[in-house]
DNA sequence: AAGCAATGACTGCTTAAACAATTATTGCAT
DNA sequence: ATGCAATAATTGTTTAAGCAGTCATTGCTT
């Protein structure tokens, strides 16, 4: 005989439990929705910035040096929520385009200034208007009431989600 | 004189337009929020299923397979929004940790049809509790109705994209 | 029945992300 | 002042995603 296939009970209680194991659909996952959803928006901008060869791997830190969210790679690395490591060579690639310039500090030696170039200050100043527009169209209906609700249900799961690593991490 | 840093504004009329270019704080991004969010939903996903040596690119794949969503490379692809040549990747690695077999169809002999093994199914059993423990601990504190006003506003978002895609696209 | 577009799986190539380890520099602590 | 932990940037390696192109198979079309 063939184990059936019924997953084990998870083991933290849960209080209201809006997902039981193995019984959602798809499309009331908020994972798998969230997914969906975040890959239309990337790929509409990218559509609409496509004209200047870019992807939002390469967009996106454009668009935070212009927004002056951070000028090193550590901080431009945090505010992306990627490695370090893949930013250098992502900025690798932006600075052989020309975009960027790496400016070595002359106050503490360690860090390196990322300077938009011109050409890449060109670029980057597109952005903005490309992000509201397909952000705004993507919430077309929604009122400022939902819209603020949604903004705060999404704060409370990154709350949540905090708290777990709090009670799981160190 | 360096040119001033205020974006063009967007050429396409918004009904209510939630952002404005160039104005907007990350903390206020629905985009910024769900790539967050997301991103503690894997995370924490990641971490349970650690022991078991994958990552959400190897155990997603899993969970489809055992939620009987898809057993086909092209339909795991696409359930998953990967390129399929990525997907045939995956499932080389899965196949070489001996988790997944392939078996050419008998009737459309195009198709590899995927079947788990026994040892996969071991771990691709874990999966879907792991998960709804995830999903519900990142929505503690939420209603039932907040949680079903969740699931509208993404469902909505997502109608929205897909109708830009029509206007813009083909 | 023959031609042909569509589909499914796969491969090569480039870009990208996570992880670990390395080097240089800084600031703190004793 | 010296030692040492912390930080910044980088590199090597593996895993992975997107894109274009290939090959086999299928089913439609006339």
């Amino acid at each position: 005989m063939l184990p059936l296939e019924i997953p084990e009970p998870a083991e933290i209680p849960q209080c209201p439990a809006f997902y039981v194991a193995g019984q959602h659909r798809p499309d009331q996952s908020v994972g798998f929705l969230m997914r969906k959803v975040l890959g239309s928006l990337l790929s509409q901008v990218d559509a609409q910035l496509s004209a200047y060869d870019m992807t939002h791997v390469q967009w996106l830190p454009l668009y935070k040096l212009v927004m002056k969210e951070g000028n090193t790679v550590a901080g431009l690395a945090r505010e992306l929520h990627i490695d370090p490591g893949a930013m250098t060579r992502s900025l690798d690639r932006l600075e052989a385009k020309g975009l960027v310039r790496r400016e070595r500090s002359t106050e503490d030696r360690r860090v390196v200034h990322l300077v938009l170039t011109d050409e890449g200050r060109k670029v980057a100043r597109k952005v903005p208007a490309v992000l509201s527009s397909v952000l705004n169209g993507h919430l077309r209906g929604f009122s400022e009431a939902e819209w603020q609700l949604l903004l705060e249900f999404l704060n409370r799961m990154l709350i949540n989600g905090e708290a777990m690593r709090q009670a799981s991490g160190p």
